[in-house]
DNA sequence: AATATATGCAAAG
DNA sequence: TTTGCCTATATTT
């Protein structure tokens, strides 16, 4: 459910949190328990995400840290592990932290009503305070996990639980690269290429729709991205790759980039441009469906106003009035204006 | 209590 | 192209 502007978030926040602490790593599941095992008491050194993947690199305790993950060469590097974790379409990281733990939000995945503040729970001040490398600067005691929690991490002043993720794994350096060997370039990354994905898209007789949502082709693009970008280029999402211009198609990646970037800052997908979001309360009749991400602070952009066309069927376009349309394409759907987008 | 739904992916047919 | 999987929440029976 994450689109990759969730995943460079939690990135982010992994590093705030726990950058160069040892970590007790542990799954109170019981489904990860060996992963955790090999994890347990190493220390986070990186964490980056490439599309919708995210990767913490765990070196053995006492290596230096190296959060930025870049000194790639340098010894240490080989015996830096990885956890792999991918949302799928139900994932969640949710995190607690003590009172000078840095800010977080509290969950970031799947759309999740908040439960409240911080799940922080007042010390028990008896023994059993899991004790960590770098102590708490006031006792903290983690809140227990709430439902099936596939790992917790557990650094000084924070613990970050995930639940229902499609994969989590430990893997190494080379596994870790033969991942991203088969991932196309990301737009919110720094190193994101366009020039691969103009040119995939260009020599396919694949939809375009279906293109931007193939990881292969483009790292991170969900079925909003997918929808609003095709929206906001005016482009039918039903044409073949090949006959779209690849100035069109190069125009879509910076928008990407544009939108993707901004997501991951404010941890909510705004794709409106501010003349066509409505004044008033859009007349949209709330048909019971999360219409956003949820994740980090809301944003100034009500929720109902956040999007051109996704799961905007049946409603007039923003732009010309005609009703958006709605298909399953590939076991997913697609929503797109049929008036607008040629 | 059972069912429907979700911003995903990959293996099987 | 279809199926299976991972999970929490809202809606319906």
């Amino acid at each position: 459910m994450p689109e990759g502007h969730t995943v460079h978030r939690l990135a982010r926040t992994f590093s705030s949190l726990f950058a160069g602490q040892t970590l007790r790593v542990s799954s109170p599941q019981g489904r990860f328990a060996d992963g955790a095992g090999v994890l347990d008491g190493r220390r986070l050194v990186a964490s980056e995400a490439w599309g919708k993947q995210l990767f913490l690199g765990f070196a053995s305790d006492g290596a230096p840290a190296d959060v930025s993950g870049a000194a790639s060469g340098s010894a240490g590097t080989a015996d830096v592990l990885w956890l792999r974790t991918h949302l799928g379409l139900y994932g969640a990281w949710t995190f607690a932290g003590a009172p000078d733990a840095p800010e977080v939000a509290h969950a970031i995945g799947a759309p999740r009503r908040r439960i409240g503040e911080r799940d922080s729970v007042p010390a028990p001040s008896g023994p059993d305070v899991v004790p960590t490398a770098a102590a708490p600067s006031d006792a903290w005691a983690a809140p227990e996990p709430r439902g099936q929690v596939r790992v917790r991490l557990l650094g000084a002043h924070a613990v970050a639980d995930l639940t229902g993720p499609t994969a989590c794994e430990v893997i190494t350096a080379d596994e870790k690269k033969a991942v991203e060997t088969r991932l196309g370039p990301d737009p919110i990354r720094d190193d994101g290429d366009p020039d691969p994905f103009v040119a995939a898209v260009g020599r396919s007789r694949v939809t375009i729709g279906q293109q931007l949502m193939d990881q292969a082709v483009v790292a991170g693009v969900g079925n909003i991205y997918r929808a609003e970008a095709l929206f906001r280029a005016g482009v039918d999402p039903l044409r073949a790759g090949r006959d779209v211009p690849a100035a069109t198609v190069r125009a879509i990646w910076d928008d990407l980039v544009v939108l993707m970037r901004d997501g991951a800052d404010h941890g909510a997908i705004v794709t409106t441009r501010p003349e066509d979001r409505g004044a008033g309360p859009v007349l949209a009749p709330d048909r019971g469906r999360t219409r956003q991400n949820t994740d980090g602070s809301p944003g100034a952009v009500p929720s109902d106003q956040a999007f051109y066309v996704y799961h905007r069927d049946g409603l007039p376009c923003r732009v010309c009035g005609s009703p958006v349309l709605v298909k399953e394409l590939a076991g997913r759907n697609l929503f797109w204006c049929g008036v607008c987008q040629t």
